[in-house]
DNA sequence: TTGCTCCTCACGTCACGTGAGGTGGC
DNA sequence: TTGCTCCTCACGTCACGTGAGGTGGC
């Protein structure tokens, strides 16, 4: 799959994807200098979560950067966690991985009820002229 | 209330807050050229409702603007309603305001929608993690 | 008078957009 | 061969950040 296509199914730019590969957000991948970058399934979802959280928290891609490597660092734990028979190791990887959630779970909560405040003024707003333009037509 | 004061109390920078004079998303207020800049109460609840959209919705400063300025325009048939007769007109007014604020709150429950999917997966991750640590724990 | 905050350029940065000119695969 | 998409510079833009040098009010 090539750039265009990958771009297309994720709602984003060929630009925007070399851009994140330059930046280290996306694998740069062995490619001789001009050749054309192909992509798999496995590229295009990773693409579409980093525009997700990109787009839903509001984080520099730097931070969403750290994030990332974060979450690899989980998935590297895991790989980990399959080798180990410890118990001790097995449980503080656990420990890290629902610390790393719970930070994730803070920033969304937050923005989600800060939406909802919105929602709610907005509601009532709209409770507001809809009741005016009810009284108006009664008339 | 000088531009320090407002920006600490917006959780902004003064260099947003003259940029945003600037581009016209703030009153620039008839001000000597070089005199400090002066703000009230009132300035300081735009600006905190500025920074809540921009922070909130997904928008560029520039749409941000048409947005405020639809609700000014709606200010302004507000104006105009207490000065009509004129049942049609008013429900012309009254529907004016329905459709924007439609389309805000469109925007609104798209973005809580898609941050509620992003709390139960990270949910799922975490009821996950909280199992196999009961389970090491329970051994 | 001394700090402190303010002022206006003006260049820097982040996250891309947008051509300019050229190469590669169906 | 002809389109089409791709490639790499490289400059432009949006939303500010960050000094540089100077002025104004308690």
């Amino acid at each position: 799959m090539r750039i265009g296509e990958v771009a297309e199914r994720t709602g984003t730019t060929p630009r925007t994807i070399r851009y994140y590969e330059e930046i280290g957000l996306l694998p740069g991948g062995g490619r001789e200098k001009g050749k054309h970058r192909l992509y798999d399934e496995r590229d295009v979802e990773r693409l579409a979560e980093i525009t997700r959280l990109r787009d839903l928290l509001g984080l520099t891609l730097d931070e969403l950067k750290q994030l990332l490597e974060a979450d690899e660092a989980r998935a590297g734990l895991r790989r980990r966690w399959r080798q180990t028979e410890a118990a001790r190791e097995r449980l503080r990887i656990l420990e890290e991985s629902l610390g790393h959630i719970s930070r994730q779970l803070r920033l969304v909560r937050r923005r989600r009820s800060e939406l909802e405040r919105l929602e709610q003024e907005l509601l009532e707003k709209r409770r507001m002229a809809l009741a005016r333009r009810r009284e108006l037509r009664g008339d």
